[in-house]
DNA sequence: CAATGGACCGTCCATCGTGGACTGTCAAGG
DNA sequence: CCTTGACAGTCCACGATGGACGGTCCATTG
């Protein structure tokens, strides 16, 4: 029973109980939001996967059409198989990249406010996850909770840098240099 | 004459001189490669639609099917006009952080083998942009032409010191804590 | 009390992205 | 001459994204 990523995800967030879709996109959002973003669409689409497959169990529908999936043994093990597979390459695209690249042809002005956009989205996040850190450390988390966050705090901390060194006053945005 | 990231992209690639869709998946790769994937199927699809829209031309049919594109007037215009727009959000998919956040269910053994591989794979991108930043510099590359470079380097960096700091000896990964 | 706005729940669709399988053509080298 | 491999394009299945849409229930407030 060889499940996607996506649908494995489910399975792992359906461990913490039954669910309806909707509360399971929820979940992924809270949960796995900044690394691993699953849709609305997605979920339903895989948790009919799922059940064809007998992972997930459908329960009868309730108020507002709400079906509850409650996670199967045998759903269990394909999380636990997926688990131990080996993960696949990371998938990272940045847009703004994809202008600089070729940011020859654009106005001076125009590109050194879509940095500074960008910049400051970035320093947003940043700040947000210092912030769910210190709470977390406040609230006894330990380091088992935090690594998936320090990985944002590391790459939100490295990509600042990146525009500071390269965009920033003295980098070519700026002026000056070629 | 709105256009996406991708087809965008490929008219930018297309100031460079006509050429066919598998030319472009070539340059694609070349010039975009780890911060924007193209794959053929894309090429392909989105010369239809350029085409559709009077934004390339398509020369005669010459050998091995070869069709010639070029980038017409109102091509370079939607260019433009797409390098003015504001950028995307960032994509960033971790296969690895989806593991760590369900790992409680992992034999410990298995997720030490999974974290050696993928630290592996990261440091054998840093070191190729390293030796490509050396290259570029020593071939006078300017800071115009590295900062998509940088940002890599830079990335695969924070990568590493995470996975040093927070897998490493001493982390939860290795025992002891959590 | 009524109504109304907002959370809840699911469906559908268009478009984009990825990767593999497949067909065919031409050129170069053994 | 003939085989190998780069060149060139097609097709398909699947995964991902985001928006539009329809309906239901509940709490607040006018």
């Amino acid at each position: 029973m060889a499940v996607n990523a996506t649908a494995a995800a489910l399975l792992g967030l359906l461990r913490d109980g039954a669910a309806s879709g909707y509360e399971l996109a929820q979940r992924a959002t809270a949960e796995l939001g900044d690394f691993w973003t699953v849709t609305r669409s997605q979920v339903y689409r895989e948790l009919t996967g799922l059940a064809d497959q007998g992972l997930v169990e459908v329960g009868q529908t309730g108020a507002r059409s709400r079906r509850e999936h409650r996670l199967t043994a045998s759903g269990r093990v394909a999380f636990r198989e997926w688990l131990a597979a080996e993960p696949g390459a990371d998938v990272v695209r940045i847009p703004l990249l994809l202008r600089l690249a070729f940011a020859d042809e654009l106005d001076p002005a125009r590109l050194r406010e879509l940095v500074s956009t960008q910049r400051a989205a970035h320093a947003e996040r940043l700040a947000r996850y210092r912030e769910l850190e210190a709470a977390a450390l406040a609230t006894g988390g330990t380091d088992r909770d935090l690594v998936t966050l320090r990985f944002g705090l590391r790459y939100e901390e490295a990509v600042l840098r990146w525009f500071d060194e390269e965009l920033g006053p003295g980098g070519w945005v700026s002026g000056r240099r070629g």
